[in-house]
DNA sequence: AAATTTGTTAACATTGGGTTAACATTGGGT
DNA sequence: ACCCAATGTTAACCCAATGTTAACAAATTT
């Protein structure tokens, strides 16, 4: 159950990052072990975890860089970064934090309390990446794991392109898409297609869904109303 | 900046709920302050706040209970709540993770670790609100994304060339834009058009918006008035 | 490869925002 | 007080943007 979760840990105690990897391996989790920060990074890239455990003190980067590096890329926007210090000074704890990361651990970690704080983290882990797959606005249900999109609990079949586009629009309701920004999203870059097109594909979409969720506004492009 | 972020805070020592108030009031919170579990529940319930601090011992109800109780609800389900301790014993921490905290301080709290801790535990919460650019003047609440305009709470409907004119009038309050500004702004480089056209446009905002906002300046130009 | 589904285009219909023209009104300068 | 240039007002008109339809092309499935 919990084999889907990615973790990367890194510390340059090899005993630490045993004892850390034996537990959470036992709890179901994959994980990816580091021996320094730029090890971290390129492991992280390679691997995209869920969750990152950092020690403060490494060898070639630390923690503590090598967590605001990852913040500078979307892609780990919203990966969740816990630090482990061997002193809780307050100094590195402010500082740990002001560099992105989202929670601190001391020294000696005792795997009882390691366990269940990570628990805790990645109930949000979890919980955003369902949010992320299942949007449910007004009287919609989009899951995009499906490809599905049900109305008032009803199945309603779109395809591809329909359900993209819709997707876009619900994902910022009320904010009016521009034609130029429908094309950049829903299109292939390298792609060019007839300025009808879109317009065909809106009418398909209202058809479908009912033709009161998307307004047009004329001279900018379309919204869908919360 | 804060101020739209509510943190309800429960402790039982009254000198304690005011360090934390200060401070917290300091960079902008809304905070609301809980003697006891079951008064926490009762402002919970009432304030809605999206962060909670709670002290794990407090009488009436202790603060796991209080998580305990909330996490029931729905309406609690993506508060963030974070436990205050005496004593950091395995036992307490373990517990307060189970019971759905997110996260867990001991005591003594010094102010600096909690504020960034808490902006850690906040940016998420902040990331899925502010992503809408509103401007607010006077009575006017104008939102760039949806292309739409609220007067006093209720949606006036400005068609493209009038939200653009407004919205460039509205961009500095009190500054007099001559008719060439405007059709620099408003209007494409290439295109001319008649005299009267800006002076139809004006017409038709201030019958939308009401005629007192726009003052003419003759010979120069208009103004929004702040 | 045939059949079906999906995506795009073209051709035409429609609409409403933007402009203009024609006239009314205002207010600063003399 | 008068003039007239600048602005206000109205409604008609035009056309660019969008809606609509069906035929065609591309893809996916059978």
């Amino acid at each position: 159950m919990n084999s889907d979760i990615t973790i990367l840990i890194a510390d340059d105690d090899a005993n630490i990052l045993e004892i850390l990897a034996y537990n959470l391996k036992k709890e179901g989790y994959k994980v990816i072990e580091a021996e320094n920060g730029k090890q971290a990074i390129q492991l992280a890239e390679e691997h995209n975890p869920q969750l990152m455990i950092l020690d403060v003190m490494m060898p070639e980067m630390n923690g503590v860089d090598v967590c605001a590096e990852l913040r500078e890329r979307k892609k780990f926007e919203d990966t969740f970064i816990t630090f482990l210090t061997a002193r809780d000074d307050d100094f590195s704890q402010i500082t740990c934090y002001e560099a992105g990361g989202d929670d601190f651990m001391s020294k000696p970690i005792k795997p009882k309390v390691l366990l269940s704080r990570i628990k805790a983290l990645l109930k949000r882990v979890r919980k955003a990446k369902a949010d992320e797959q299942l949007i449910t606005v007004s009287d919609f249900v989009i899951n995009k794991d499906a490809y599905t999109v049900e109305k008032n609990g009803v199945l309603v079949h779109l395809v591809k392109k329909e359900f993209e586009l819709f997707s876009l629009l619900v994902s910022k309701p009320g904010k009016v898409y521009t034609r130029e920004e429908i094309f950049d999203n829903v299109w292939d870059a390298d792609i060019i297609v007839g300025d009808r097109t879109i317009d065909v594909h809106i009418r398909k979409l209202r058809e479908k869904i009912g033709s009161e969720y998307i307004t047009t506004i004329k001279g900018i492009g379309y919204k869908f109303e919360g």
